[in-house]
DNA sequence: CCGTCCCCAGCGATTACTTCA
DNA sequence: GGTGAAGTAATCGCTGGGGAC
């Protein structure tokens, strides 16, 4: 089994909803694919009228930043390039995933915990009686650990307690928090792995295929990128970290290499004569820079493996500062690369 | 075309509750 | 059984985009 969780590509069509998944419950997964980060803005979709672009809009989301992929668990190998993981089988659905709002027909109705009895029919969610679920909330997973049974168990009195919560907050009482159950966050996290975002109808095709109210369902998406991000921060201190250590490595080796060639200078004077030598290196292209001060002005030279180039100014200050890693695409208002012209 | 208002979705921070060691 | 840490559902307030006027 697989925990995974998806982020590196969103732009793929909502097809979780739209097939029936085919398989066994050993099959069982989620993937993690972790970008480098989410732009500043995710704004710009999800409204009422322009649900349409909401998947180019999705393109715009993915960072250019190859993903980093997070397989947390052992599980039956998918081949890379495959559409991983896995689709649950929830055998209590039927082939029509989605129906209409407002459609009499509610496939997949099959358990309810935390279903708020009928305080949601504005939102067009599918209503169904509180207490019909717990009866038809077998689940067959397969294997199948005590704790599970037990987790099982709990959700059937997570139910029930809903179900008392719902009285509670139709008497006006604050509404106690509910954990959703093990197949409903597995189905949310499958759905999560098509989008991270939901438009209204998605978000409501959801709410009805878990019995939950839409605003649940909003509020665990927005948790669930919550949680992704700060996985994300974490992914990218721990990057950062393992950066600046090799380059205090590298800064490390380079300075014995200076003082071994100033060693070398003092031993064999004739070295006097030549230009003083700094080298550099561009923060955009990482070319190296040979930077050569004499009286008459500075020649900068840089190469790469492909091309070598020269440009000479006079008497303009080497660029001194070292380079800093360029982990993410530069932004606006960033340093230039010094050939920003060619 | 521009400014203002309103609506809405998303986010960060936080709270409240549950689960587990 | 009590307790603290971790996880997570839910809430609150703010922000920015977009449409109407």
């Amino acid at each position: 089994m697989e925990l995974a969780l998806s982020l590196g590509d969103t732009s793929k069509p909502f097809k979780f909803l739209d097939k029936n998944p085919k398989l066994s419950s050993k099959d069982l997964g989620f993937c993690m694919a972790l970008g480098s980060g989410f732009p500043a803005t995710t704004r710009s979709q999800d409204k009422l009228g322009s649900h349409e672009s909401n998947y180019q809009d999705d393109e715009r989301r993915v960072s250019s930043d190859p993903p980093l992929q997070l397989d947390l668990l052992p599980f039956s190998p998918v081949p890379r390039g495959h559409q991983a993981p896995s689709r649950i089988h929830f055998p209590w659905l039927t082939d029509n995933l989605v129906s209409e709002p407002g459609s009499t027909d509610a496939p997949g109705r099959g358990f309810d915990v935390n279903r708020l009895s009928m305080d949601d029919a504005d939102e067009g969610a599918a209503i169904s009686s509180p207490n019909s679920a717990a009866s038809s909330f077998q689940m067959d997973f397969g294997i199948r650990s005590g704790r599970d049974r037990k987790r099982d168990l709990e959700a059937i009195d997570a139910e029930r307690a809903s179900s008392r919560a719902s009285d509670d907050e139709e008497n006006g009482l604050t509404r106690k928090k509910l954990r959703l159950s093990k197949e409903q966050s597995a189905f949310l996290e499958e759905s999560f792995k098509e989008h991270n975002t939901l438009n209204p109808k998605q978000k409501l095709a959801l709410a009805k295929q878990l019995n939950l109210r839409p605003r649940q369902v909003e509020v665990w998406f927005q948790n669930r990128r919550a949680r992704t991000k700060l996985k994300q921060t974490e992914v990218d201190c721990e990057y950062l970290k393992r950066c600046c250590e090799t380059l205090t490595e590298e800064n490390r080796r380079l300075q014995k290499e200076l003082q071994e060639l100033r060693a070398l200078k003092t031993s064999q004077p004739f070295y006097m004569q030549l230009p003083a030598t700094t080298l550099t290196m561009c923060p955009s292209c990482e070319r190296v820079a040979t930077t050569t001060t004499s009286s008459s002005g500075t020649t900068t030279t840089t190469t790469n493996p492909s091309t070598t180039t020269t440009t000479s100014t006079t008497n303009s200050k080497p660029l001194s500062l070292p380079a800093k890693p360029r982990l993410f695409p530069m932004s606006h208002g960033q340093v230039q690369p010094h050939h920003a012209a060619s």
